[in-house]
DNA sequence: CATGCTTGACTACAGATGTAATCAATGCGA
DNA sequence: TCGCATTGATTACATCTGTAGTCAAGCATG
């Protein structure tokens, strides 16, 4: 959680929160409908997501069954927080302005915020 | 804009958004407040910065006075996008649920995320 | 049984990044 | 005027990242 993901192992990531356990193998064929990489280079990440213990793989025979050590929720919130604090000091609805300025807001976006909000106000 | 400015590069973006134009060494003091660095690393970062189109260089004797090409707002539009298509498929209010359910969103934020949508209603 | 495919481990290698050191030219202060 | 500090330019160098290649051991197939 303190190591830093890189972009091509968030790929590798996302494959493992979406199903665990899976083969490097596995993984390969999963990522490779994003990206066109090599077995090897899949294998390599997984090697680094290791180092960074945030995977962890157990023994099946001849080959490792890998499996996420970090939920994908803890490292969205590291993630997104770090976004916040980096570009609007912290604050959350600085952000929101910012999207909605941009008109990245969705109808649906507006409905659902609403909804959020009136949750909290509970 | 396209060029990616690192996590370095963006602290001395900063300093130029903050203020400018500014002298390398201006950056530089305006910058040691944050991080320990050289005048040299400032310098290489202003170079790197140069060669990624995201600030210019006007001379001024023999030194350079030093502006931001990229305004923040566009940045950080394009970082916050990022994000959100990183890990919210594109989806902004997920994000924003994200950050509730993590308790990050204080009074006033949601004070001012109501503000918004009834902006956003109008 | 002999061979080839699979698998993990190790190695490779270029480009990005963090963090400077060195160098040559030049302006400033004593 | 002379030496020092400053400045941009060039070079350095360890790490991280993206993207594999190679190799040795084992399994599966003819």
């Amino acid at each position: 959680m303190s190591e830093k993901i890189s972009e091509a192992e968030l790929v590798v990531m996302e494959a493992l929160w979406e199903r665990a356990p899976q083969t490097a193998a596995d993984v390969a064929d999963r990522v490779a409908a994003g990206r066109d990489w090599s077995v090897q280079t899949v294998k390599t990440l997984l090697s680094r997501l290791m180092a960074k213990d945030v995977i962890a793989a157990d023994q099946d025979g001849r080959r490792f069954l890998y499996r996420p050590l970090v939920r994908r929720e803890e490292y969205v919130a590291v993630e997104s927080g770090r976004l916040v604090n980096r570009l609007f000091g912290g604050r959350v609805s600085p952000l929101v302005a910012h999207l909605a300025s941009q008109d990245q807001l969705t109808a649906e976006d507006i409905a659902e915020l609403e909804e959020i909000l009136r949750g909290l106000k509970s």
